[in-house]
DNA sequence: TTATTTATACCAACTAGTCTGTATAGTAGC
DNA sequence: GCTACTATACAGACTAGTTGGTATAAATAA
């Protein structure tokens, strides 16, 4: 069945990512990718030239999904409200809901996943690692940018460290979740963040 | 010379620390270790029987200290004021003295590094971790819960999940320092933190 | 006081298996 | 004839863990 190669070097992604938010990118071998997505060595070795370059198309197809998905709330959020920080507001809540579905504490971040191994990984890893926070980094900046000029915050803040609270606080939560086997930690951690704004922005009825 | 195998252990366990914290557990070799601490595969396996139990050895030894250096600093606040509110703010403060010193991206909590590989670690590593959250749950929660009691906080939290939201952002603020080599993430999330407490016990002159 | 034993702390070399990556021969569809 | 594989075999390096032996110091016995 030629002409699907495409399918093939998906299965291998997502059986070889779903390895790695399990054992880690080093504890995962290439046979147990193999063995996972059904397939053999030679199919692997056609589409990837060695375990990095896995490494790396598993990141990046990341990246660009995190990215995309980022856009789709974020537009729905701005459809809602004219007010950046109303849209900022409903984006949060947006998320919150996606989260509060989750039952599992298996979830978790792949660029987190990376980050202790980041000394035997290529620049080209780190690179699209920084690049996918430093995106949310502006787009939410912007918003947050746009909200303070709208209304002064209660406290001196810069629109892009508020903006990297929220990827952190993500991030955070994943560990969290794991450490505590506690999939509520999710909704939980994103609430503060969410009374955070509300408190910063007095949208608090006293 | 005998008698001083406590060191030739804490030398073992020093070189697996910082390899683990750069390479990941499962990417942090045996043999490895034994180059950094400069000694030899049959000292290794006189101290520890098989690497999963270095592994534990490892996370024991940290989440020891890591609960001595919460005590410590707990401590502090708690005798530079007696109510538990600004305990609380003190502590925080505290931490945040610590963290401006940092000016490489290379610290890291040994157990977030240990939790995408979990799914291969036993059960007693998996319990010295969460136990090792739950305990500053515990600590900051009774600060807190007493913060509440004394003035009501402006939107509706529970005690424990304001801890739990500490150990978050402090999580959260290393993967952020590793992904986006800053470490000045670290105090700024910190600052946030601190930001949203002051704004939920009202604590910020208007 | 000296000789012997015992436990600790360690070393060097080895084993058995796993790792990534390569190679090669063959096949099914376009 | 090109693409997209299967299947198998294998090289070379690295893996965790074992073995047999040694040096040291302290305890015990003569």
């Amino acid at each position: 069945m030629p002409r699907s190669g495409e399918k093939t070097k998906q299965r291998i992604l997502d059986a070889a990512h779903e390895l790695v938010m399990g054992h880690g990118l080093s504890g995962t071998s290439i046979d147990r990718v193999l063995a996972k997505a059904e397939i053999t060595k030679g199919a692997f070795f056609y589409h990837f030239k060695t375990k990095a370059d896995l490494a790396q198309a598993l990141v990046q197809r990341y990246a660009e999904r995190d990215a995309a998905h980022l856009e789709t709330q974020m537009e729905r959020a701005e459809k809602l409200s004219r007010d950046p920080l109303q849209q900022m507001l409903i984006f949060i809540g947006l998320l919150q809901e996606e989260m509060e579905s989750l039952t599992d504490p298996s979830g978790g971040c792949l660029i987190a996943s990376y980050i202790y191994q980041f000394e035997e990984l290529g620049d080209e890893i780190k690179t699209i690692s920084a690049h996918a926070f430093l995106h949310w980094r502006q787009r939410l900046g912007d918003k947050f940018a746009a909200a303070i000029a709208h209304s002064p915050p209660r406290l001196p803040v810069s629109a892009a460290s508020l903006a990297d609270a929220l990827v952190s606080t993500f991030e955070g939560a994943f560990v969290m979740m794991r450490v505590l086997q506690e999939p509520k930690q999710f909704s939980q951690q994103l609430a503060h963040y969410r009374n955070y704004i509300e408190l910063l922005f007095d949208v608090v009825e006293s």
